[in-house]
DNA sequence: TGTATATATGAATATATGTGCATATAAGGA
DNA sequence: TCCTTATATGCACATATATTCATATATACA
């Protein structure tokens, strides 16, 4: 079978078989990791630059351990990652797609 | 004060104040209809074609009452519209960008 | 009007999720 | 080593969510 014929086969498997389980996977749980509030004003602040898990609190008036908790979560998502100096962690987004596909939809509901 | 200083505002309201409750809330649950396999399948099947909520179920191997539940879902956030064919009904999706968006992501998962 | 089919809805339930408190860990400095 | 600061973690709890069953509603047709 030549390379079009395999790349036919896959998009036919899109359309036809539907989604195989681990797509399906991945791709609710990169969405559930934006449902959250919380979780949207934190990779919000992070699309422009990286923080502190205090300066992240700080910022928007949120506990430590509430934040410490959802880093964790987009942490194990590969969504954030740090970078330790000292006694203080910065953390910055890790995942382009994700913060476009965020930032694409903030400005849809600004601008409508 | 001219048009430019008021984008100029608007950006920096993004930038520095951060989301407006409102702003928070369309887009979480945007993304919450985007967090539930069951959801996301049935989205994905309405990428393609109008469906009854009986093709539905059976195409899924959902029940019926799971598949009516999930469109009143993504019908109160005006992601999923219908049309009346007797007593069946024909559901579309209603929402390019959420599809886009569900589209670009899923491609993403499926070429990683 | 009565029956069949398609869909919607309410209640119940099991499970998932977000947050806060208290505490643990880890690194740096005196 | 002891203390301080920054962050992480376990547990508990309240709330949200997805699914199912049973039933209601709605439309078409005999």
């Amino acid at each position: 079978m030549d390379n079009e014929s395999k790349k036919e086969d896959q998009k036919e498997e899109q359309e036809v078989e539907g989604l195989d389980e681990e797509t399906l996977f991945v791709v609710s749980q990169t969405f559930k990791a934006l449902s959250d509030p919380t979780r949207i004003r934190i990779l919000h602040l992070l699309c422009e630059q990286e923080m502190s898990v205090n300066q992240i609190a700080d910022t928007l008036e949120l506990r430590q351990s509430t934040v410490s908790h959802q880093l964790r979560f987009l942490k194990n998502l590969r969504l954030v990652k740090y970078r330790r100096a000292g006694t203080t962690l910065f953390y910055s987004h890790d995942d382009e797609h994700v913060i476009n596909v965020l930032q694409q939809t903030i400005n849809h509901a600004l601008h409508h």
